[in-house]
DNA sequence: ATGAAAGCGCTAACAG
DNA sequence: CTGTTAGCGCTTTCAT
């Protein structure tokens, strides 16, 4: 910057309101320091700007989702990217993986590098550090998972309720025996979508033996085994809840390797890419990531810009799409012979 | 800092030195400094350190992708990300989304937050700036795209090769009717898959007019369109090479509504989730993304390190992966009469 | 083994 | 409208 100033011939705080679009600079001096600027193919550095600024501001944000290479996650890191880069904000992604370590890791490294704001995906358990985030004035808000017990802002889907629509649904086709296949209960998301999954069931006077639930799976594979065990069982689900788009995924190989992917019925949380072109379609509980990430930034930058209201907890709307999978009526034989 | 440095009783200087693991410091003065640091939840700035250090570094990279919600860029920037966390490095996502606007808008962000490093997909043009960001330390490296003219070291896949390989595989199956599906030319990559497509049905002796190349697609709905009006002309292809992830999809979209998955031939660049269970699978030639951002990190960090040997240009090996779509035969029928 | 002083690139506060 | 001075939080250098 003192480079540029000699070059233009000013001061350096003349450089700097020139870059900085600030005003009472004369044209005719605002051009030469342009002129210089590019002469030099000079770039302010934020970083030593935000040292001194009053607000502090580093223009950057911290995003913690499930990975960066899941697609619903993704989604969310685009929304989020848009929404900040239209702000002059640059956006850090870090991939959780389910992980309180890495999570302390990243927030940490965030920490580090001055964030002005966080918007995360928990690994599940109680958020201490939320409050001391909040103290130092940098906003946080949950996207995907509502923890517990925190004073901060959430934006999510109703989980409970939307896997609570999808049994129903399950239901209404004449199902009595339907397994729900489930990530880990320490995921707060997870844990909703069974309470949902169990308020349908028990309204509708299913006894529980008839609604086996599998939780603990980590991933499509893990998924894949636990439904096939229970296809290989003596009373087989007619129908299926798989509660997360991996398990999705598993839960179709599974059915594919038994024939069975036009005998029993399916239902998804989460969208999966080309579901539609399957065979079955499959039948989903489609969540909003656009919208969840959008939502996010825009309670981040309201926090940063003072709004002091008690948290928000934003509950995006899901939408129900049926394909086929899940529309496979239970075998009209009695339930219990129903072996293929 | 000071207020670590006054509550442990020491300087600031040796708060530096305990907190960036540096030599001499009594093990009692260090834990009176860790003390005060979890006391005060202490986090280092890394950027006003990075400011004073001599190297400069500010443990920051910027990575140029197609988007981040795009699944092979995900898998690119997954691997980035892990192997630079590993080396307490954070990475700055960007989505490029084959404009060149937004790519010259995203280096000026990364170059303005000083990022270490720069891992960049092109969106075709010359890129003028990058012997700038080389003469100042800052290391390039290009991934996925290879431009025509840089000194830079770059990352991709031997598109021309495997482009060639996949149409010679619908050529020994049969097939003289071999319609390519392709992204824009400006685009390096579209234009190497297209003279590897070109290469082949050359050297097979096929007649151009047999091979009718459609290129300048952006999204798979406009390869959709563009396939289902190949379909519907007098001389419609019996195979169909896909350039790209988003075309392929496209593409099974059309021939899905034709009814004619079972009947024409598909082969698809880039992998595609859930291609396997898809009827028939889709057969893909599949880069290797992970591949690709981890030895684009590697590069970064060899030249950060000071390695000053010329460009090298990384070629990561594809693989073919038969499903069933491309092993479908031409009709037998004479292939001017082939209209269903 | 420790600390004091200087200065990285920038902007705030004020003076002209 | 423009420039000067100070200082953000840290690391360097050099002295102790």
């Amino acid at each position: 910057m003192k480079q540029v100033a000699a070059l233009a011939g000013v001061g350096t705080k003349t450089v700097s309101r020139v870059v900085n679009d600030e005003p009472n600079v004369a044209p005719g001096t605002a051009q030469r320091v342009w002129d210089a600027v590019r002469a030099l193919d000079y770039h302010v550095d934020l970083q030593a700007g935000s040292l001194r600024r009053t607000d502090g501001r580093t223009r950057t944000l911290g995003l913690l989702i499930s990975s960066v290479d899941n697609p619903f996650a993704g989604a969310i890191h685009r929304a989020v990217e848009d929404a900040a880069t239209e702000r002059g904000v640059a956006v850090f992604a870090s991939s959780l993986d389910d992980d309180a370590d890495r999570e302390e890791r990243a927030v940490t490294a965030f920490l580090q590098r001055r964030v002005d704001g966080l918007i995360l995906t928990t690994a599940g358990r109680r958020q201490n550090y939320v409050a001391l985030l909040q103290d130092r004035g940098i906003p946080v808000v949950y996207v995907d998972r509502e923890p517990a017990d925190t004073e901060a802002d959430s934006v999510t889907s109703d989980n409970r309720a939307a896997a609570r629509a999808g049994t129903e649904w399950l239901i209404s086709h004449g199902h009595r025996r339907i397994a729900l296949l489930a990530d880990r209960r320490e995921i707060p998301t997870a844990a909703e979508r069974e309470r949902g999954f169990l308020d349908a069931t028990r309204d509708a006077g299913i006894p529980s033996a008839q609604t086996p639930v599998v939780a603990g799976l980590r991933d499509a594979e893990a998924a894949h085994q636990a439904l096939r065990a229970l296809l290989e069982s003596d009373q087989p689900p007619t129908a299926v809840l798989s509660a997360q788009n991996l398990i999705t995924i598993g839960a179709i190989h599974a059915l594919r390797d038994a024939a069975l992917e036009h005998s029993v019925a399916l239902v998804g949380f989460d969208d999966v890419p080309l579901a539609d072109l399957l065979d079955p379609g499959i039948t989903v509980i489609a969540q909003d990531p656009q919208e969840i990430g959008r939502i996010a930034v825009e309670r981040i930058f309201d926090r940063l810009e003072g709004d002091a209201s008690p948290p928000h907890h934003h509950i995006v709307p899901t939408s129900f799409i049926p394909r086929g999978s899940g529309e496979i009526p239970p075998p009209s034989r009695l339930p219990d012979t129903s072996n293929a």
